[in-house]
DNA sequence: TAAACATATGAGCAATTGTTCATATGAATG
DNA sequence: CATTCATATGAACAATTGCTCATATGTTTA
């Protein structure tokens, strides 16, 4: 069984004292989780450059509309992208500039 | 039905040049997966100001030596961490900047 | 206002994932 | 070399998730 002895006690309380809130936490882990699946990169990267309306998206990518609605939903509740109706359509375009940001560090940790 | 009428080809077009290779893509979605859970991004907060063994972590963060073991596994294997051996415990940090740019990045977006 | 079109949404299913529990590995110590 | 300690690992289970299919919503146009 485990003894769970705590070999550096100063470290832990250290740790402790510094790290952040629960809820900004978990916030943050959610939001990574949006990043963390490829067809909501790909719709992303969709965007990098300029705005897009859904079936322009789904077809790039070669997905169905009700998929590419359905991640669009998400990245919309985590305010990664923004929108704007037009008559039929709804154009959708990156909410910021974090999000570019955020995919440019990612790149640079895979490509090495 | 859907019809898949493409709203505006030049720029399905332009997306599709300039979209980065499929494998790469899903590297990139694995690393944010990696970061999209709270107990993963806890364990890097704890070794963000210095290194820390598995049960001073355990210890920490309140939770199992196994649990915290079987994530630093997945943080070791995406090189987010990395360890050393002193005697019997083994001894983690974070692997390089790039994860805490990475976690201060979201938490620009997360704080607003 | 009825039909066509672009998008959104809900239910359901298969696949993935984080934890627990039990046990294995590997190093230090008597 | 047997025991103790720190960590790692495998199996199993519950919970989450991304897709499909069918249908709903909302806008334009004939």
């Amino acid at each position: 069984m485990d003894k769970e002895k705590i070999l550096n006690p100063d470290a832990v309380q250290r740790v402790l004292e510094e790290l952040p809130d629960e809820e900004i936490l978990y916030d943050l882990a959610e939001l990574f989780r949006v990043f963390g699946d490829s067809t909501r990169i790909k719709i992303m990267y969709t965007l990098f450059e300029s705005e897009l309306c859904v079936g322009d998206i789904a077809e790039a990518l070669n997905m169905t509309q009700s998929a590419v609605s359905h991640q669009l939903r998400v990245l919309k509740a985590n305010k990664l992208v923004k929108f704007r109706r037009s008559g039929k359509t709804m154009i959708y375009s990156l909410d910021d500039d974090h999000v570019r940001s955020i995919l440019a560090l990612g790149m640079d940790h895979v490509e090495e």
